[in-house]
DNA sequence: CGAGGTTAGCGTAGTTCTTACACCTAATTT
DNA sequence: AAATTAGGTGTAAGAACTACGCTAACCTCG
């Protein structure tokens, strides 16, 4: 059964989790599928790598051909080869996920799709997915959480102009735990990738806040020199978690 | 040129870079070809993955084929797919890395190889190796040298009894950095991971030391709370990194 | 136009964590 | 018994982290 052509009766496709945020939501694009199998079944965007073409190339193209849009942030997260799942042969999946400003395009459903819309993070992992894209979904939600502690990802979620507010609250959604305004504010400054623009918010009900821009190059700079990015507030659920470790003993 | 089947006129791999620590030295397990393509260049050892295998399964077919030795540690790492990656036909591959401990076994040289050895891994990057193997063993030295602050993948790297000095010329290779000893024990002592065996070394020319266990319960329990492992001591240089970008504004 | 509502923005003190640092001890070898 | 070698231990200064509450600025509605 092992001459060399069944090596070559397989195909490897990819699959984007494309995480947007939007009025305190983390959500995912999701796109309905059309055709067998799992015809009507939400899933993960994703296609079939073509013979000439990168990986890379192949999860910027799905991107694109799906919401018009280039130039975002696109990483590999994992590759999906259960021999079982694909129900029409033997096609392995590598992933990849993306974050994107959900006010920056309309995305538009593809040939391959009946329908395309952005679902809450929480609740698409819930429910039932096509192929194995449960499990994808959920391992690429599992690297973001964790990258954001390392790199400043969350700031491709925001517009160009945000303020600390949005900021914060974005942060408090990817790490799932209230962070103190002060400890934020004072922490986040004092890494310099901000730069305040000097701008007001217009049209809110109330005070309005400071506009802020990523800094790019600063960041850039500082990741070359090996800088690492955190923001988390968690030290002391750890230690109250080492303590009970410890009494366990 | 896109009819469905040329999608399945392609194949998938894996290679493993499998580490191994050894009289201060962080090694690679490498192979030389026996066969065309890069014949008698030094490879990863990996195979193509057999239709009906899942690809876990095939990278530890791989190293167990190779090393005899199953039931270590082994991660998926990144999945290589560049076009013209493999001279003979549309190959791409999922690397893995492994650790162990090179003490454990002989290494014999499977049907596919002339030979296997250890390589001291900066000697073997900066070496032509087959195919793209010089990005992959990058990418996953890259990998263990991150993941190695974030888990103690290191405890696979020694036997099962080791002295806390040899522990921290472990982590010192792997970190690049030194550590201090005193601040190294308190450290790995207060996240008790460790078993005092209350056993001492024998035959050493000097005094010998205790030796210890890792307490793999311990371990998962502490992870399974969210514990994180963290061991470096380059808080001072991140700060100088930081003050120096400020300046540069 | 004034009062009430809403979010912005700011500083400090207590605590914990991190780092730097030096000497004596226990075993072996000569 | 003297020399050699690595093992093993504590403390003090500085940095980072956490908790916490009030005033300021703007909008809206009556």
């Amino acid at each position: 059964m092992n001459g060399e052509n069944n090596f070559f009766k397989s195909a490897f496709s990819v699959d984007n989790v494309i995480f947007g945020f939007d009025e305190g939501d983390l959500k995912v694009l999701l796109i309905k599928r059309g055709n067998e199998p799992y015809k009507g079944l939400w899933a993960l965007p994703g296609d079939l790598v073509y013979p000439n073409e990168d990986l890379d190339t192949a999860a910027y193209r799905v991107l694109e051909e799906l919401t018009g849009i280039k130039n975002v942030y696109l990483e590999q997260v994992h590759t999906f080869g259960a021999v079982d799942r694909h129900p029409l042969g033997r096609v392995i999946t590598i992933a990849y996920y993306s974050l994107v400003k959900i006010s920056d395009f309309t995305p538009k459903a593809a040939s391959f799709a009946q329908n395309v819309e952005w679902h809450i993070v929480d609740t698409a992992i819930k429910s039932k997915l096509a192929f194995d894209h449960n499990i994808i979904l959920q391992t690429c939600f599992n690297a973001l959480t964790h990258r954001v502690r390392i790199r400043p990802v969350g700031f491709e979620l925001l517009p160009p102009k945000f303020t600390l507010t949005e900021l914060q609250h974005l942060y408090e959604s990817l790490l799932r735990e209230e962070l103190d305004k002060r400890n934020f504010r004072k922490k986040i400054l004092s890494m310099s990738l901000l730069i305040d623009l000097n701008e007001l918010q217009e049209g809110v009900p109330h005070r309005p806040a400071k506009l802020y821009q990523f800094n790019k190059e600063r960041y850039q700079q500082l990741e070359a020199q090996g800088f690492s990015f955190e923001v988390k507030e968690s030290k002391k659920k750890e230690k109250k978690q080492r303590l009970a470790a410890l009494i366990l003993q």
